[in-house]
DNA sequence: GTGAAAGCGCTAACAC
DNA sequence: GTGTTAGCGCTTTCAC
């Protein structure tokens, strides 16, 4: 048998053993910082392997242990500011928990995408899997042996462990709601996303909720697709019906493109009609109107969500409780007033 | 010894050889779609798989192969619509190469933040790596045996083999600036972003040829750091000089921000004064005035970049020219227009 | 066309 | 505290 000649080929841990004159063994116990191991070796140790540039191979560690200290995470293939801030947010709390993170999109969130994205990441090997916005409840049902987090939903589908972390929608949309209804509106027209989406139904109840409360009039709902141009068209719908005073809208984009129709037809904002979006998109401070807008706490839960998910991974005996909801943030700007007076509009 | 019992552990490529009374090489051999395999035992090999609920193991395929059909990204922990374009069309062109993608942003695109996660991808097992709008060139030398694509900007560090995909910023810049000069200013002013990113350098470069080209006399640069805020804040300065008829923005979110402080400012745009984005995101379409951009083709760069990256993965011997840069394209709505006649403003 | 043996680089259980 | 022995589940020779 020739000896493998190949100068350059990357070191391994033996390498690294026979460097620092000491097992194996001892090598893997320093890099997966066990005790029992005397910090002179452990010295030792890290030396060689620094001096021999060594890189530990996860796929071999992930093949021996069974564990892969990475996340998978399912989202939405869209550039928008809701999706985008989950994900950077997710990705920071899983480096931050020293596990990597695996991403698949898929093109429309619905049960089928969902399920094959999942299914593509359990092969890959992953610990935990999040389900980042699903679309809708479906009856899914995939053999999933590790923890799977929704986030910002309840559960799309079963699994063997699933955990859930909302972004308290219901909440801020009330509170966007009541905004209006404070100012003095005698009801509020929404204009919601695509009806099949988790958000959009949240969203709807929250504002409903807070019109029963008040007792006013609820009116039909108008449906986008979250685009500005969605918006666009639902604010000619809406401006077309002199009735309507306040508008809250399940998007900040959806809301510039009402905005824009709205004005386009002679309408004032907010001296005539007031508009309330949501996400809380920093930029929309400084259109005209500026953008009163209900915030999404996109990284406090992407955070407390991670931490969940990690939770279960690591300890999957314990029950860990969630963390409150985060605080309901309502940023107000310019894009709300009082009614026009009435009898002099 | 005693079988495992372990009634429900997943089954492995043994347990569909036995099911499909064919050697482990043969199941190797049909889920890796080599030839040399009949039809008939393929079909018994599949269903067997799909009987058994059968998952290949990617981390045990990695080992044994040494090729881990995954490629890893690091981009900018940031929400924006570049970025976040970007990734979203890197992840598409992955999935469609049949590959897996890994995340890892860095805070702030700095050489050491890079290099950090360039080797956390390496130890996660990529075949390629693809660095996202890099910030800044560095002396950074990491020991790379993989292709790296730089997205956006030319290699920010030495590997063994990089490859580069631009947008076209250059021709972008020049073209955004041209407009206006066509429109009849005699000179156009520019807001960067940070110096320290070469898409910075790069838009300042293509407005520098642009106004050299036409003998325009150049103004000084206003830096901003891509936040509203700071456009708001360059707005606020170019406001106080009534010379100023039109702005080059570096991008549509700081553009928006300007906008904005120039009309607070009693500055009207586009009458007294034209401004020009940078980006492409279609929400600013629907903003008073709709903003007048210099589109950027993320979605053409980034399939193009893996294209690239995938052939250097797998064919490292041949070189495959680079396709043209994608058309230049300057989407013109409302934010520009001839400058005011003299002496009548 | 198909199968048997060996081993990828690491960690598990055990011994010392 | 440390080292030894056996695999993790797959793909690779190479024989048939």
């Amino acid at each position: 048998m020739v000896g493998r000649i190949a100068a350059s080929s990357a070191p391994r841990s033996a390498d690294v053993a026979r460097a620092a004159g000491v097992s194996r063994k001892t090598v893997s116990r320093v890099l997966n910082n066990e005790p029992y191991v005397s910090d002179e070796l452990r010295r030792r140790v890290l030396d060689a392997a620094v001096e021999l540039g060594y890189r530990l191979n996860h796929a071999a560690r992930a093949l021996a242990s069974g564990r892969n200290r990475s996340i998978g995470v399912v989202a939405l293939g869209t550039a928008g500011y809701g999706t985008a801030s989950l994900l950077v947010g997710i990705e920071k709390a899983v480096r931050d928990a020293g596990y990597a993170l695996r991403v698949v999109n898929t093109e429309d969130g619905d049960p089928e995408g969902i399920s094959g994205a999942v299914m593509s990441l359990l092969e890959q090997g992953v610990d935990g899997v999040v389900v980042s916005e699903p679309v809708v409840e479906g009856e899914v049902s995939l053999r999933v042996d590790v923890p799977v987090l929704f986030l910002g939903a309840p559960p799309a589908f079963t699994a063997a462990r699933t955990l859930s972390v909302g972004v308290g929608a219901h909440a801020l949309a009330r509170a966007a709601t009541d905004h209006l209804l404070d100012l003095g509106h005698t009801t509020v027209h929404h204009v919601a996303g695509p009806r099949r989406w988790y958000a959009s139904k949240d969203r709807i109840e929250g504002w409903r909720a807070a019109l029963a409360a008040r007792g006013a009039p609820e009116q039909p709902v108008v449906e986008g697709d979250w685009s500005p141009a969605s918006g666009y068209a639902a604010g000619r719908e809406l401006a077309a019906d002199s009735s309507v005073t306040a508008v809250f809208v399940a998007g900040d984009e959806m809301a510039v493109g009402l905005i824009h129709a709205l004005r386009e037809a002679g309408r004032r904002v907010p001296e005539d009609i007031s508009v309330v979006g949501f996400d809380g998109n920093p930029v929309f401070a400084y259109v005209t109107p500026p953008l009163t807008t209900a915030r999404q706490p996109f990284d406090a839960a992407a955070r407390e969500g991670i931490r969940l998910l990690v939770h279960a991974i690591e300890e999957p005996e314990t029950d860990l409780p969630p963390a409150g909801e985060p605080p309901v943030e309502l940023v107000v700007r310019g894009s709300t007033a009082p009614p026009p007076s009435y009898g002099v509009g």
